[in-house]
DNA sequence: AGGATAACCAAGCAAGCGCTAGTGTAATAG
DNA sequence: CTATTACACTAGCGCTTGCTTGGTTATCCT
């Protein structure tokens, strides 16, 4: 078997291994029909993979690794001026989270059936991702941009962004940008008239 | 097998299955597991439901039949401004979800298990709690206490709320009642000085 | 007392589960 | 040319799953 490779091949599996856990969920996703949707048997899906939780960490390691990577790439390329910031911010968490939908949804569902050490491994590569929100909300605090508890404001925000997975329609007229503007001017005091 | 009783037995098998299918998810919690934590054998089970998705089923419709109850009796004894019943249904929502948590995180992460029947029976009961909501949120926005699209503003508040059971801690320094009003407060402009 | 009914148990079936063992084969490296 | 490696296959083991069956006990109503 493979220990910790990431071959082309392995990362098309991992792919497809995130929509069947999206579409059926975890527990009820068999090696069967992971093998079936791969081209392949059950058994020979041990080669790439020690075993099930294996592919499941996989899945979730892909998906965090690609949110910050592209978290990090908004903010470099922002204004620096905090309300730029948090937009940026809001705009890469909805980017990432329904570019690499599949995996998110497995990440932000599936976390509890990963065993110990897997969970040890991903929590600080999901630690990174939360720090960047974490400075950025505390930025915007400090200029006054928005007001209340810095734990409290970031964990609703997320909160709001997360939830998205379960309502939003990339079909529907609205862009994930869309979302991410109207949800900023939604907690940011109204701009008055001397602003217009 | 009984059909569709409420008998207080039950009632009592049905929290305890809601207690198991938290801590364990639906699909890993056997009916020998649920058969033990009820002090019977697993065979005993199907005298009180006809099979294992009816248990999650009478769950659901416990949890979500009793949120109903709870936000209509908190909008009756509501002011009747906007900002008034905005929070208190706010409010309503965090302390059903907080008494009885068990069953509303089983109604929001398991909900995808429940066959199409027992959905639609349950959608009707969902869609009325809704409802409330977006009266609410309606209200506030002709007064124009909030701002921005119906649509999206009840999903990122709604959104926001139901992510607390994943972070909130009820043994900590905050209430239920602390959390609905720092969101309240986030999402309205804040007040002038000429208010205070 | 007698009959119904609700609640339970012991035993086990058929199906499906994750995973392993052993083998075959084509490509690659020395 | 030979040895190694990567990848796939067949076959099935040992176990768990949801659920059924047939029968027993406790409770209640008349």
């Amino acid at each position: 078997m493979n220990v910790m490779n990431a071959s082309p091949r392995r990362k098309e599996l991992t792919r497809l291994a995130a929509q069947l856990f999206v579409q059926e969920g975890f527990d009820k996703t068999t090696v069967r029909m992971l093998a079936q949707e791969m081209g392949i048997k059950s058994g020979s899906l041990f080669h790439h993979f020690k075993d099930k939780q294996e592919i499941l960490a996989a899945v979730i390691e892909e998906g965090t690794h690609n949110a910050l990577r592209i978290a990090r790439r908004a903010l470099e390329s922002s204004p620096a001026d905090p309300e730029a910031r948090l937009r940026a911010m809001a705009r890469a968490h909805l980017e990432t989270l329904f570019t690499d939908r599949n995996a998110h949804v497995v990440a932000l569902f599936e976390w509890r059936r990963l065993d110990d050490e897997a969970k040890a491994h991903l929590s600080h590569l999901r630690d990174a991702y939360e720090a960047l929100w974490v400075d950025v909300i505390d930025t915007a605090l400090e200029a006054g941009l928005i007001h209340g508890d810095r734990f409290l404001v970031s964990r609703f925000v997320l909160g709001a962004l997360n939830w998205t997975v379960r309502w939003y329609d990339p079909a529907g007229p609205r862009t994930p940008d869309d979302l991410a503007d109207e949800l900023v001017a939604m907690i940011i005091p109204v701009k008055r008239e001397s602003d217009l």
